[in-house]
DNA sequence: TTCTCCCGCCACTTG
DNA sequence: CAAGTGGCGGGAGAA
């Protein structure tokens, strides 16, 4: 009772916060952390991942209500309206879950004075002046507010791989108040994601969440811009000098022969109008700055790069004077980016000792080696990613009971990872139920093949570098490691993008294309960069799709080649000309690249991940879609190193654990046009109690010929086998060379019918938790492409059907959208209650 | 003391 | 013009 009226004051009268809320925390509690929540009464907003929509938000905003978190004193007054609240704490009651997932793995911990206040705000109306006390104590240290647990914190509200049919809509205003921080800071920590593509802006405070899939084209785009403008070698230079920022003279550099740094605004994709006028501010933009820090590392042989040196590079780029109030700003600015870096596993904090003493620096901990130039072939360090999957898995498989017999776990600690908090705090708070998928790889696959021998030898990465950057990482795959433990969601995405980017038409990795496009296209204000490229290509209502289809062809590596790198085919690296040549001019919807840099473009298309496996284990449980196409970049060249993958399905499947062929099996190796036999699978491991019920659908397709002509079907399809006794409906398909070909691997994705509702679910904790806009009729929407339907028959899709599919894409950019943004609104304000998620529809033409 | 980097003012940009 | 963005650098916590 006294809660209600306290309650209904507030409404009535925000300015008078009821102290309890006021104080949650403590002196923060005046701050941006401060969460206050007294919404949690009345909802105002549903809390349906309702996609924000500005004129929703008016609704719920009063006049006074700021949309913007303002001072705390506005910020009282408006929270409790704020549907951010109200959603926010739905969630929280919804996913309790969730909560304690995280509190125990205290990966929260720090901010959790936030997140908690949430909590315990609710407890305020009840338990009183004691809850205050408590929160005073958690008063938040400074550490606690860091930019990188709230990065943190960010990341883990939204799934690493979205579904293409899932549409993620970042409200800021909403994370802000979910996060318990001003919106200020969501910005430094949007602008760095949007840098990696990771989000791309859509609307007047609204992000469009892409995930992950596309981040190893985004960094092999930097890598080669970074090369381009020689990168490595001012670092060199700077660090030979060991200037002093006073000496450090602009001019100096570039009589080195250093790019002009005007030039270098022309590489910057990110910012399509980024050439012209406001170039000077933008170039100074946390998103710049971000991309140029990233492609430091990525240039660096020694993947280390010290905030000096970055500040020095970044000072001459912006053309400012190099003094140290400048100076002073960069690193900064580099701290804030680092901050958001590390907290995406990229980089982790190291010391370089030199003459002038330790200085603060950054190792690049990522992938690496996109570029096409370095030593051969995409290398990647598998390493981090991989630990970073694992981990992901280790969580989840903490969390879940399923069995593991057969799957062998990095680490047996079942502790939260703490390394990587995003991704740990991720598989289960965010998303992926395909977390519990298990690639595993037998220690006999492995014993031909080392995995080490491939990232060396193959990779071209060196030893050390492997070595050093798996430091703090849990290796996934290391040679002694038996099993490569990884979600299988990710794993392909992350896979296909490391093999080199040969996108399969994976529905996923359409979406993924489309959410490259919809980033793309916000960045580049140029459509017409997909019609260029997608010239040759077929109609098809989104440019990406074709784009991806095409690549495969050039990149046939599979999914799954996680494990094999793609060889550094000769010395010819991707990134040369030749390489691209082989990918079709895809219509990128990277226009940033477009416009300026066509190879750029190329590149990043080439890097797109696919999402190769799809599942609807999370929803369904009963189906298992696997799409393997093991592929290589240039096909039958290169087989892929991993032989035996083990699926171990979610808890759907019921524990179904799979041992599949790699694509560089036997089996798999088959002839492009996977003709091959289902049976000639080498081994497939699955435990017969759990397998009654899913069929597995194999399909050889592995190598596609490198030549095939394009309209034919290298690959008949998914062969569909069914092991015996399993039960009709849910299949496992595995199809690994024809995904990939862009082509073929488009039909087999393509088919909505297929693939059928989406698979990937996101962890159903995530939909809640974060906005997302699904499909309401999956068959039409779904996802381009490369997610295969178990379920569904494996029937070949005709690449027709997949153009259709990929009508919809993700968010464009606010000009791209143009109607389609005005529908989206209109839709949102139409569902707005309902919890039914409606995903764009944007027809992928759009570009026109 | 130096390193970090949070915080929030306020100018610029957008709608 | 108001709201949205985000550059910038003071200043304080952490090491």
């Amino acid at each position: 009772m006294e809660v209600n009226c306290l309650t209904l004051k507030d409404l009535i009268n925000p300015r008078q916060p009821r102290l309890d809320f006021a104080i949650e925390d403590g002196e923060n509690a005046h701050k941006e952390n401060v969460f206050v929540d007294r919404s949690r009464m009345a909802p105002k907003t549903p809390i349906k991942n309702e996609p924000i929509d500005l004129s929703k938000q008016k609704i719920f905003t009063p006049e006074r209500n700021p949309i913007t978190p303002v001072k705390l004193v506005d910020r009282q007054q408006t929270e409790p309206w704020t549907p951010t609240a109200n959603l926010k704490m739905l969630i929280s009651a919804a996913s309790p879950d969730i909560r304690d997932w995280e509190k125990k793995k205290g990966l929260f911990r720090r901010i959790e004075n936030k997140d908690e206040a949430f909590t315990d705000s609710l407890q305020l109306h009840v338990v009183g002046n004691s809850a205050v006390d408590k929160f005073e104590k958690r008063r938040p240290s400074r550490k606690q507010k860091s930019l990188g647990l709230l990065c943190q914190k960010f990341l883990a509200r939204y799934p690493s791989y979205p579904l293409s049919t899932e549409k993620t809509t970042i409200s800021l205003d909403e994370v802000a108040v979910s996060l318990g921080v001003e919106r200020r800071r969501i910005y430094d920590i949007v602008n760095v994601l949007e840098s990696l593509h990771l989000v791309s802006r859509v609307a007047k405070n609204q992000y469009g969440w892409h995930g992950w899939h596309s981040l190893p084209k985004t960094l092999r785009t930097l890598q080669r811009l970074g090369e381009e403008q020689k990168y490595e070698e001012q670092m060199a230079y700077l660090q030979q000098k060991e200037l002093d920022l006073m000496d450090f003279k602009f001019g100096e550099r570039k009589k080195d022969g250093y790019p002009d740094p005007q030039n270098q605004q022309l590489l910057d994709f990110s910012e399509p109008d980024y050439s012209s006028s406001s170039a000077n501010r933008k170039d100074k933009s946390l998103r710049i700055m971000s991309q140029k820090f990233v492609m430091l590392f990525l240039v660096s042989k020694t993947k280390i790069v010290t905030l000096d040196v970055a500040a020095k590079i970044l000072i001459e780029e912006s053309q400012d004077t190099p003094d140290h109030s400048k100076f002073k700003t960069k690193v900064r600015r580099l701290y804030d980016i680092a901050n958001v870096l590390t907290s995406l596993a990229l980089i982790k904090k190291v010391h370089v000792t030199e003459e002038r003493g330790r200085k603060p620096a950054f190792k690049w901990i990522g992938p690496v080696d996109f570029s096409s130039s370095g030593s051969g072939s995409f290398s990647l360090e598998i390493g981090s990613l991989a630990a970073v999957y694992q981990q992901k898995i280790e969580d989840s498989s903490q969390r879940k009971a399923f069995d593991r017999k057969k799957v062998m776990p990095p680490s047996s600690s079942l502790e939260p990872p703490a390394p990587f908090p995003v991704h740990s705090v991720d598989p289960e708070y965010c998303v992926n139920p395909l977390a519990h998928q298990v690639f595993s790889v037998p220690q006999t696959d492995l014993q031909t093949f080392s995995i080490h021998n491939g990232l060396h030898g193959q990779v071209g990465v060196s030893p050390t570098s492997v070595a050093s950057d798996m430091e703090g990482l849990k290796p996934a795959l290391l040679a002694g490691q038996p099993l490569l433990y990884v979600p299988s969601t990710s794993l392909f995405m992350l896979y296909g993008s490391l093999q080199g980017a040969p996108s399969p038409a994976s529905g996923l990795e359409r979406s993924h294309s489309s959410s490259e496009v919809s980033a793309a296209a916000e960045l580049s204000s140029t459509p017409t960069t997909q019609k260029r490229l997608g010239e040759d290509r077929q109609p098809q209502e989104d440019g990406e799709p074709t784009t991806k289809r095409q690549n495969m062809d050039d990149d046939e590596a599979g999914p799954l080649s996680l494990v094999m790198p793609k060889k550094p085919p000769d010395s010819t690296d991707l990134a040369s000309p030749k390489t691209l040549d082989n990918r079709e001019p895809v219509p990128l919807e990277d226009m940033d690249l477009n416009s300026q840099m066509p190879a750029a473009k190329e590149v990043w298309e080439n890097t797109t991940p696919y999402s190769f496996v799809s599942s609807e284990w999370g929803n369904l449980s009963r189906n298992a879609e696997v799409e393997k196409a093991s592929k290589e970049n240039e096909g039958p060249k290169e087989p892929s190193v991993l032989q035996c993958l083990y699926l171990q399905s979610p808890a759907g499947l019921n524990g179904l654990g799979v041992l599949l062929p790699g694509s560089q099996t036997p089996c798999a190796a088959g002839p492009a046009s996977g003709s091959q036999p289902p049976l000639s699978v080498p081994c497939m491991v699955l435990p017969p109690s759990t397998l009654g019920p899913f069929p597995v659908l194999y399909s050889p397709t592995m190598a596609r010929p490198v030549s095939s002509a394009p309209g034919t079907l290298p690959h008949p399809g998914p062969v569909n086998f069914s092991l015996p006794g399993l039960g009709s409906t849910p299949h496992l398909l595995i199809g690994p060379a024809a995904v990939v070909n862009p082509k073929s691997s488009t039909l087999l994705s393509a088919d909505p019918q297929l693939q059928g509702p989406h698979l990937l679910n996101q962890s159903p904790v995530m939909s809640r938790s974060h906005n997302v806009i699904q499909p309401e009729s999956p068959v039409h929407e779904g996802p381009p492409g490369s997610v295969v339907k178990l379920q569904q028959s494996p029937a070949p899709v005709t690449p027709k059907s997949i153009r259709h599919t990929h009508r919809e894409t993700f968010f464009k950019t606010p000009g791209s959208l143009g109607d389609h943004v005005l529908r989206r609104r209109e839709n949102k304000q139409l569902q707005n209650t309902s919890s039914a998620q409606r995903r764009l529809e944007i027809p992928s033409s759009g570009a026109d």
